[in-house]
DNA sequence: CGCCACACTTAGCAGCGCTTGA
DNA sequence: TCAAGCGCTGCTAAGTGTGGCG
């Protein structure tokens, strides 16, 4: 896919494209000193970071000169050794070595080569996980009771007790099925004796422990700075150890380097394992991955691994299995990392990829809605909503494992109404159903007859609990799509429409004389539409409400205050008209700035006000890490000059960093 | 073809620390 | 300077999709 992207000729001009990019930044810079009178106090860091930058392009470009020819050097080496290793399949000696050459600046990974023979490395070395910390049991003075008796608990009885305990105050305590499982996994803790005698969770009383814990965190607050300061030291340590790996020549951040501790399950939405214990993992069960001629990492004293594997067809460097679902847990690198941004921009380019054909593809599934075979017309049904609405492939779900939601393929009965009419629209189906994560999708739409006729057909002689598409499921359907593109699967319509709708969200929504503000603000409505569109929600924030309110009062304090300033000036006016000197004149000048600033600031106010009450249901986050081609975004900050820090983050711009240096403002997604 | 194991992406939420504004 | 509230970060659950096997 080197072709497809055009990397190959972006790595031709780039010395031209670079010039142009400190050209570019000059104007910013020039344009940020015609407008520094009304700058804010952020704009001016952005200046100031902007002319950091420019000064750091002059002396890396001509560091950069010395630097190529000494990396062709190299590379020629390293290909003549790397056909030495293959040779005589021993690893990677030279990727150890050029570790401590390690340069300064960020690694542009996305101007290098790729693996082209499905590895993901070829040097792997790492310090293995960090476990959870060991069980300490409660002081003395706290008691467990048992109708209404003190009694002691043995200490892996008493830890298990520590975890509900904890849990005191959340309303799934209460639920049926938590705490059955609880109590189940709980007895599988207790000594013999304990369990003969604890028989029955409603005798059982936590309130003193869970006191404690309260205090506990209460105490925690209360630290002095330096106590905070010393955790915050240790835990920096802690990062630095094992927080980073070695991959390839280069010092890599690890995402999850901290193994899961024990704990109560909690799954989302009605989930029959809810309360189920989450064992503690130890080492025993730990699976290392890293390269054989790596320093291999040690386990905690008197234990071992699992076992160390060498396998660099896969990305992760330590795995488990986990009790509750018996799935695969990993240890993977941080989405800054080559190997998972190489794979985001893939997903991208992919995205685009379907963008070409999609016309195509969208004509062949409504032919195929005339189909002659059922289970054509079903993948054809079922593709339309893939596409129109964003809907998720579907899985099938073992029974009983895990909570009640589906996706496109695994939509039943139940989940859709039809309406031949409906407000005065013609052929209106109605979904009403949990998706992932128990967020529910309701949404009303009209669709095309011949989609309508095709749905009451497969409604025919079905209970609510049948499948809809009863002759799909999601391999069928990817395989159809892998015939139609090459790497086509049913997420890629969500990526694919994710990108496409900011991209022409953006277009519509930015005018050209708005302000930074302003502009930021048609930014995140473009980002909404994306985000109703894949159904993106989250709960309203606990105290939105309060916050709404007290951002409206700031907002009528402004508006008095404008009026006020306004009445002010009226009378300053009045006041210079009849006196005619210098200092009456100045006193308008300044009471004229004043309402001015005023107005602004109440904009300002507004504009969040706004916003805020528009994202009241609706997560932005997922989408603009998910979904939507980050080039885009860069391309729009760069053609309206905004600085990217208002659109990303810190961590955003390091996993967004590929984008931020690749793309220009004419970038089309 | 169905099933399962595995690898990897996508998802919302809690808690904490930093920024903001009085 | 300090409290309030907001955004970031880490956490881990819950999806998607591939490939091998019988």
């Amino acid at each position: 896919w080197k072709h497809i992207d055009g990397s190959v000729e972006r790595h031709k001009d780039r010395e031209k494209r670079k010039e142009e990019k400190v050209q570019r930044t000059r104007s910013l810079i020039k344009l940020h000193f015609n407008t520094l009178s009304k700058c804010t106090c952020s704009h001016l860091l952005i200046f100031y970071r902007s002319e950091y930058k420019i000064k750091r392009i002059k002396v890396e470009s001509v560091k950069k000169g010395i630097k190529r020819k000494q990396k062709e050097e190299y590379d020629e080496g390293e290909d003549k050794h790397k056909k030495k290793c293959k040779d005589k399949k021993t690893g990677d000696i030279a990727g150890k070595k050029k570790v401590k050459k390690e340069p300064e600046e960020k690694w542009k990974w996305w101007e290098e080569e790729r693996y082209t023979d499905g590895s993901k490395w070829r040097f792997l070395e790492h310090k293995g996980p960090v476990f959870a910390p060991a069980y300490e049991p409660l002081p003395e003075h706290v008691h467990f009771y048992y109708e209404g008796k003190m009694s002691n608990l043995s200490p892996p009885a008493e830890e298990v007790a520590t975890f509900f305990s904890k849990m005191l105050d959340h309303e799934y305590t209460t639920k049926d099925i938590f705490r059955k499982n609880f109590f189940k996994d709980w007895r599988k803790e207790m000594t013999s004796e304990e369990k003969s005698k604890i028989t029955d969770l409603k005798k059982c009383d936590f309130s003193e422990m869970s006191q404690y814990f309260k205090a506990q965190s209460e105490a925690r607050k209360q630290m002095t700075k330096e106590e905070k300061l010393k955790i915050k030291e240790e835990n920096e340590r802690i990062l630095e150890e094992y927080g980073f790996c070695v991959m390839d020549n280069h010092k890599e951040r690890i995402g999850n380097f901290r193994i899961e501790p024990p704990g109560l399950f909690r799954g989302r939405g009605d989930h029959p394992k809810m309360g189920m214990l989450k064992r503690r993992i130890r080492p025993e069960d730990v699976i290392i991955n890293c390269s054989k001629d790596s320093k291999h990492p040690k386990p905690p004293p008197g234990t071992r691994w699992k076992e160390v594997r060498h396998d660099n067809k896969v990305t992760w460097l330590a795995s488990w299995t986990e009790n509750i679902q018996g799935s695969i847990k990993y240890i993977m690198l941080n989405p800054s990392s080559r190997i998972k941004g190489e794979k985001d921009w893939q997903k991208y380019e992919t995205a685009r990829r379907l963008k070409k054909c999609v016309d195509h593809i969208r004509a062949q599934y409504r032919d195929d809605w005339k189909s002659k075979e059922m289970r054509i017309r079903q993948r054809a049904v079922a593709l339309y909503f893939i596409d129109k609405l964003a809907l998720r492939a579907g899985n099938e779900k073992e029974e009983g494992e895990t909570a009640d939601t589906v996706g496109c393929c695994s939509l039943r009965v139940e989940h859709i109404k039809l309406y031949p009419e409906l407000d005065g629209q013609d052929f209106v189906v109605e979904f009403d159903f949990l998706g992932k994560d128990s967020i529910r999708y309701y949404n009303k739409i009209p669709v095309e007859k011949r989609v309508f006729k095709n749905l009451q057909l497969f409604l025919e002689n079905k209970q609510a609990e049948d499948d809809l598409f009863d002759r799909l499921n999601t391999s069928i359907l990817n395989k159809h799509l892998q015939e139609l593109m090459d790497g086509l699967t049913a997420k890629v319509f969500r990526t694919y429409n994710a990108s496409i709708t900011l991209q022409q969200q953006l277009k519509v929504l930015t005018s050209p004389d708005e302000n930074v503000p302003a502009k930021v603000l048609s930014y995140n409505r473009a980002n909404r539409a994306v985000a109703i569109l894949c159904n993106h929600q989250r709960a309203p924030p606990k105290t939105f409400e309060k916050s709404m309110q007290s951002l409206q009062s700031k907002i009528d304090a402004k508006k008095q205050q404008l009026f006020a300033a306004k009445k002010e000036l009226k009378v300053a006016k009045s006041e210079s008209k009849s006196l005619h000197d210098e200092k009456s004149r100045k006193v308008v000048e300044t009471k004229r700035k004043a309402v001015q600033r005023i107005e602004e600031q109440l904009m300002k106010l507004e504009v969040q006000a706004t916003d805020r009450e528009e994202n009241k249901q609706i997560a932005l986050g997922t989408s603009k890490l998910n979904y939507l081609d980050p080039r885009i975004s860069v391309a729009w900050c760069k053609k309206w000059s905004i600085p990217v820090e208002k659109i990303y983050n810190k961590t955003q711009r390091e996993k967004f960093a590929w984008a931020i240096d690749m793309a220009d403002e004419d970038f089309e997604f």
